[in-house]
DNA sequence: TTCCGGGTCC
DNA sequence: GGACCCGGAA
């Protein structure tokens, strides 16, 4: 359970500002069930600032869940996670990889960014993810679960501390020789000429498979 | 002071 | 596609 709560909490909030929030709550309520008996008040104090208190009900609404689709236990399958309130795509994979150590794609931000830049050469992924790029995301995880799970947190790492969004520290980073958008020239805007943006509408690219 | 990022739900 | 909330960058 404490890796559903570090995920709900770190999906709008930097590690930093998440983790002593979660060392109480998780003293506090160290099970589902314990958190499902909590009360409104409690639960929005425990959340303290970190943003969008409605996920803090929905944390607690999740543990009903747990407790009563899956006797106290969190569930281990990604399908199970999805359908519980406040678990979305990214949580739920990335509770299985964090959690349970299974084999599982998360793509965060900070995935869909550094993706796109190493290996896409642009400097932003599209607005809105594609199935190109899932699909992109998803064959790039080692088969091994152990492995899977440690690209997981690299990846994410990369992205969050030296791949960022502004300002990336291309200089500290492990993967600045093999990164086609710095082998690009870092440029602003993304014109390359096959991966990337196509600026008007057409077929979708569905090419690559093979 | 304004603006933007971030995952989920509707 | 927008609302939700907040901190930090612009």
């Amino acid at each position: 359970m404490g890796v559903v709560v570090s995920e709900v909490m770190l999906q709008q909030t930097p590690v930093s500002r998440v983790e002593p929030r979660w060392r109480e709550w998780m003293e506090r309520w160290p099970t589902p069930a314990a958190l499902a008996a909590a009360t409104t008040a409690d639960v929005l104090r425990a959340w303290d600032r970190l943003g969008y208190p409605r996920r803090a009900l929905r944390l607690r609404t999740c543990a009903e869940a747990v407790v009563d689709r899956h006797g106290g236990r969190v569930p281990e399958t990604e399908a199970e996670l999805l359908a519980l309130p406040g678990i979305g795509t990214y949580t739920a994979a990335a509770v299985v990889a964090f959690a349970f150590g299974g084999r599982s794609v998360v793509v965060d931000t900070n995935v869909r960014r550094v993706l796109a830049r190493t290996v896409v050469g642009t400097a932003l992924p599209p607005p809105t993810p594609r199935a190109a790029e899932l699909a992109l995301a998803a064959r790039l995880v080692p088969d091994d679960p152990t492995a899977a799970a440690a690209w997981a947190a690299a990846s994410m790492e990369l992205g969050a501390t030296v791949c960022t969004a502004r300002a990336p520290r291309c200089p500290a980073c492990p993967v600045a020789d093999l990164c086609r958008w710095r082998l690009a020239g870092s440029p602003r805007t993304s014109t390359l000429p096959d991966a990337g943006g196509r600026p008007g509408r057409g077929p979708t690219v569905r090419s690559g498979a093979g």
